[in-house]
This record gives structure tokens, C-alpha cells and sequence, in this order.
DNA sequence: GTGAAAGCGCTAACAG
DNA sequence: CTGTTAGCGCTTTCAC
């Protein structure tokens, strides 16, 4: 494995002109850095990153934290893995991914042991045991999804109070008084016996109730525990045959569960969108590719990650607050034409 | 950030004897072991990864290569990370992530700068660019699937030869003659303009046509693009109506194409097991939670990635051949009862 | 059972 | 515009 050294005489300059050619901190005569790129090419020359820890005190790697519950959807899972190393990548991070039940063990080994410069915590549950270490631990933490106990902490997630706000206020204005709410269950994680609920139904559905009672308006909740089509048919036929009058419906569920709720209530005679209003909250997939057109507030894990990782270069830059930093992405509603006039 | 020296000071010693005390490669006393433990523990000490990569020569992180296709399952993905990590992490290896279309540059950029021990390739295509690198590369490579190009390769795989060749002879055994083979489209990589479908669906296909051929059996062969209720129920209907006489099915499509297909059988009059068999291939996913219970030959993300894993280290460890080593795993079949006597 | 010291590959301060 | 050199934190050989 050839070092600096090898290049350094190779290319007849001292090693410093070469590690300055490849830090580019310093100029170097044109001819200069030709002959040392040159010289590096032919010995298949690479930095060595673990000197370059050592001396820089930075890893450029960030850990995401990835822990699986009982009701972890997977491809939302994945879509945040794959934005995190986009937006990692941006700023010339790596990611060490850190996922499963045993990943608390884990974690504790490589947290302080200079590994990383960071962590982004995935999938913050309402009472996440990972806050009480994000708070001690000596490298910055960035919390995706908002806990109970927030105060501190550096935080992005989508803002769920107004997503929850905006598609009460969107029905409403076109009439509707009487709202099925759809989430899905996940309240109790297998593993603990507290309730640890996925941050975002949480809010979602409060902002949900508080809303409507404000605007006079009727929500029923339900929770969805399959989202095949034999379990969506049950539920919503059930639903709607006690409750004639609902009229609009709020969804916090997969994208499989919608689709077989168009398919559902084309068949009991509440096709979407002409006698039943739909909007899909904190969605994740082609939802342009379902038979019926459906308004949106998507996850945007686009967003999100790129965001946690500003915060987190951020935090290490110094730039800004180490903590108590709480930022809240502004929600797009897509309207597509699902929710009509009562 | 305490150092070596820091605890060698505190509980005077050496350094060299903290560094024992932590390697655990020479004998210590036990008091003075304790007394370094101890002081390490007041101390928050770890030790610093980036002196021990440069001393060491070995990172202890592999990179996992996972590129996106237009056709990628994240629920099958997700499912492969965390089994490569849990598999990487008994073995005290740490998971660099690399995902993303724009994989490829970030890849070149990494793969040879001593920061990963090993790659691991995932969802390996019959024709991958990455096969080549992995052939040049420093560090050792090991691809999850088999590629067309197989020559000199590390490679683990379910054995889909077999899978294939068990599927139809279950069928046969239970007097079918008529099949229908459902794929899922992954036929062309919107990205590219060679062919470069998934290894395993050609492998399956290949090898059900050869062992239908065989044994004197009819194949129909469909590609399905959409996965839900009315692209399933569409492409039933029509294939059972063109061809009244199919009395078996194979699937190597999502969990949801299978128990939409549930649905679908029993509404047009064949339902599962009475009036069609059925198994599922490569599947993954909580397969017995289907309202009726489906034969498989699953994927198993677990028992390949764990092998993948003791095949670079062994690799690394220089135990076994560094190359030309294919191992396909011994696919298990699941019998629920899906296929009848006909 | 323990210690002293060289050196891994790199960066950056200092010197020219 | 370029070179010399100290030292980051650790492991390990050699010496006791």
C-alpha cells in the first residue's frame, strides 16, 4: 500500500507539497501538482484515513441509528437510509449503519470511541431511550423525528401539528363535519412495556382532534392493523355501516392500505372521489401511480436528512447551538382533487 | 478527549500496559488491571479508532454497496442491511453504507483508501459494472447474487437453480401440468440500456423452463409490473380466461402480489388450495400472516449475509482462497399445504 | 509482570 | 513556491 512517502519520492518533492497537493491547502505550481497526481495514479496511491483521523480529529463518518420496532415499515425505512447517504455524501460523510433490536448494545462501544463525528437518530420514538445518551455523549446528536422530552436537543422533522391542522382545515372548508381518521397501530413496541409510539402519529393525531374541535367538526379514530385488502374491507365496511355520515377520511397508513381502501369503497358505493373525500398524511411511496388520484402530505425524507445533516456540520462547525435546536419542515399538501365539495 | 497517556498517568502505568490491559495480549496483574479499568472508566476513555486503523493496518468496517434499480423492493433491502449488520457486528465489523444511484463515483472514491477492510456487494445483477472493480480491487469483495461473469469471484447466493427445479418438481409430484410462472418486471434498469435484471428471476426462470422441459410440464410465463388488487386482478383474469387449463402457479414476486392473488383466485372461482396450487419464490415478509397459508421457498437474508460475512473474513484472514470461491445456499421449502393433488 | 521507545501515515507550523 | 519536522494515539519489540 503506497504511503505519502512513496509519492513524496517518486514524484522528487517533499511530502508535505504532496499531502498540500491533495488537501489543496496550499498552492502548488501547476507542473508541481501534475507530477505528483501523476506519480500517485502510477503507485495507485491513497490517503490513508485512519492517519488522516488521527491527525484531524475527524472521521467524517456519521452513524444513523436505526432501531426496528414491531411496526417499522420498511420502505419508509429505506428511503431515510438512502436520503441519509445522499445527504451525507453532499458534504463528504460516510455512514455507519447501526439497525436492530440488539443496536442499544452496540451503540454504547462505538458512541465515545471517536468513530464518528456524529449521530442522526432515525425514527425517534415518543419516549426514546436514545435521548438520555444524545444528551451526554461528547459528539453532536441529531434527532430525527421529535420526542417528548425535546428539550436540548437538536431536532428535525416535519412540522406534524400542521399537517394534522392543514387536512382538518382542507375538509372543512369543503364541508365536511364528519371525519374517519385512519392511522396505523403501532402503539406498543413488542420489546418494552412502556408505550413507545412512533413520534409522529402521536402529534399527527392530536393536532388532528384539537383542530377539529375547534372547527365543530366530528373525527372518528381507527387504528389499522393489517393493511391487505381483507383487513382494509372489514374495517372501513364496519366503519361506514355504523357511521353513514361520514363523508371525509384521513389516512396516516401504507400506501398498500390506501389502495385497497379505493378498491373498498368503489365497492361499497363510496367511490373516492365523488361520495368520499381522501387525504393521505406522512406518506411515503408512487402514490401518482394509484388508480385514483389522491391528495398528499408526504414524508419528505429528502427534506428531513438533508436538514439533520446541516445541523449536524452545523454542531460540529461550532456555527451553530450544540443543542436546544428544534427545527420543524414546513409541509406540502399536493392536491390532487380528492376532496370535493359536501 | 482522554488519551492512552491520560490513564497510564492516573493509575500509574505504563502505556504500554494500558494498551495490554485493553488488547488483553499479554498478562496483566489483576490489580493493576483493575486500577486501569478504572481510571479509563473516570476518565471516559476509548480507545482512539483512527490510531489503532493506522497501527493496525485494519478498520474493522465493511462497506455495503446497495444501488438502486427502478425495480429495487425496499422491504426486501432493508431486510438484507440489517441482516448484514447484525452479521457484521458478532464479528465486531462495523456497516458503511453506500446506497444511492450516484453510488458508483462515491464507491471509487472510498474503495481503495484503506477505510473499509472489505465490500460486500448487494443485489449483484447478471451483468454488474461492479464486478470488474471488485476483481482489481485491493480489499476483498464479496457479491450477493451471482453475476453472469462469475470467474475468480467471492459470491454467495440462495441456490435458484434449485429453487427453481424444486418448484416445478413439487408440482409435478402433485400431477400438475399446466403452470403459471409470475414474475415480477425488473427486465430493464431505467438507467442503463443493457439488460440488467436482477440474477435471481433469470436464474429461477431459466431453471423452471429447463425442469418443466424436463419433465414434459407447460409454463406459462407473466411479468407483473404493478403489485396491487386491480393490476393482480387484471392479469389473473385474463391469463386464467386464455388458459382454462392452469392448475399450478409459481410466484417470484412481493409478498402483496401473493395475497392479492388470494383474493383475486377465490373471486374468479379458483381458489387457494382447492382449485389452484401455489408456491411462492424468493419471498420475504410475513408470509404466514396471509389469510391462507402459501407453500415458500423464501429469500433468506439471514443465512446469506452471515455467510458473506465469514467469507471476508476469511478473505481478510487469508484462511480461504481470496477469490473463486461460489457458495449457493441450500434453499428451504416450506410446505403449507398450497399445492393439492390435482 | 512491567516499561521505554520506535514508528504507522498524515498535517501544519515554522523556516526558507 | 517548497521543505523539515513534531506529533496525533496507539501497538509491539526489546529490555529489564
Amino acid at each position: 500500500m503506497a504511503s505519502i512517502k512513496d509519492v513524496a519520492r517518486r514524484s522528487g518533492v517533499s511530502i508535505s507539497t504532496v499531502s498540500y497537493v491533495f488537501t489543496g491547502k496550499r498552492s502548488v505550481k501547476l507542473e508541481t501538482r501534475i507530477r505528483v497526481f501523476e506519480a500517485a495514479r502510477e503507485l495507485g496511491y491513497f490517503p490513508n484515513v485512519g492517519a488522516q483521523m488521527l491527525r484531524n480529529g475527524r472521521t467524517h463518518i456519521i452513524a444513523l441509528s436505526s432501531p426496528i420496532h414491531s411496526y417499522t415499515n420498511f420502505t419508509n425505512y429505506a428511503a431515510f437510509f438512502f436520503e441519509m447517504v445522499r445527504a451525507a455524501h453532499r458534504h463528504h460523510f460516510h455512514v455507519l449503519l447501526f439497525a436492530g433490536e440488539d443496536e442499544d448494545e452496540q451503540f454504547v462501544r462505538f458512541a465515545d470511541s471517536n468513530l464518528v463525528d456524529g449521530v442522526v437518530l432515525l425514527d425517534v420514538a415518543w419516549n426514546d431511550e436514545r435521548i438520555q445518551r444524545a444528551k451526554l455523549a461528547s459528539v453532536p446528536y441529531v434527532s430525527i423525528g421529535m420526542p417528548m422530552d425535546s428539550e436540548n436537543l437538536i431536532a428535525v422533522d416535519v412540522d406534524f401539528e400542521e399537517v394534522g391542522r392543514v387536512a382538518i382545515d382542507r375538509l372543512a372548508e369543503s364541508g365536511h363535519k364528519e371525519i374517519l381518521f385512519v392511522g396505523s397501530d403501532q402503539s406498543v413496541d413488542s420489546k418494552s412495556k412502556d408505550v413507545t409510539e412512533s413520534n409522529y402519529l402521536h402529534r399527527i393525531t392530536a393536532s388532528i382532534q384539537a383542530q377539529a374541535r375547534r372547527r365543530g367538526i366530528t373525527v372518528h379514530s381507527v387504528l389499522t392493523k393489517g393493511d391487505d385488502y381483507s383487513s382494509v374491507r372489514c374495517l372501513l365496511a364496519d366503519t361506514f355501516d355504523q357511521h353513514d355520515e361520514i363523508t371525509g377520511m384521513i389516512t396516516q397508513t401504507s400506501i398498500e392500505f390506501v389502495n385497497n381502501a379505493i378498491g373498498v369503497l368503489q365497492l361499497i358505493g363510496r367511490p373516492i372521489p365523488e361520495r368520499t373525500s381522501i387525504v393521505s398524511l406522512a406518506s411515503y411511496g408512487k402514490t401518482e401511480m394509484l388508480p385514483v388520484q389522491i391528495d398528499e402530505m408526504p414524508l419528505l425524507p429528502a427534506a428531513v436528512c438533508s436538514k439533520a445533516m446541516q445541523l449536524l456540520i452545523g454542531a460540529l462547525d461550532g456555527e451553530a447551538p450544540r443543542a436546544g435546536h428544534i427545527e420543524l419542515l414546513h409541509p406540502t399538501y399536493i392536491d390532487r382533487g380528492s376532496i370535493r365539495r359536501v
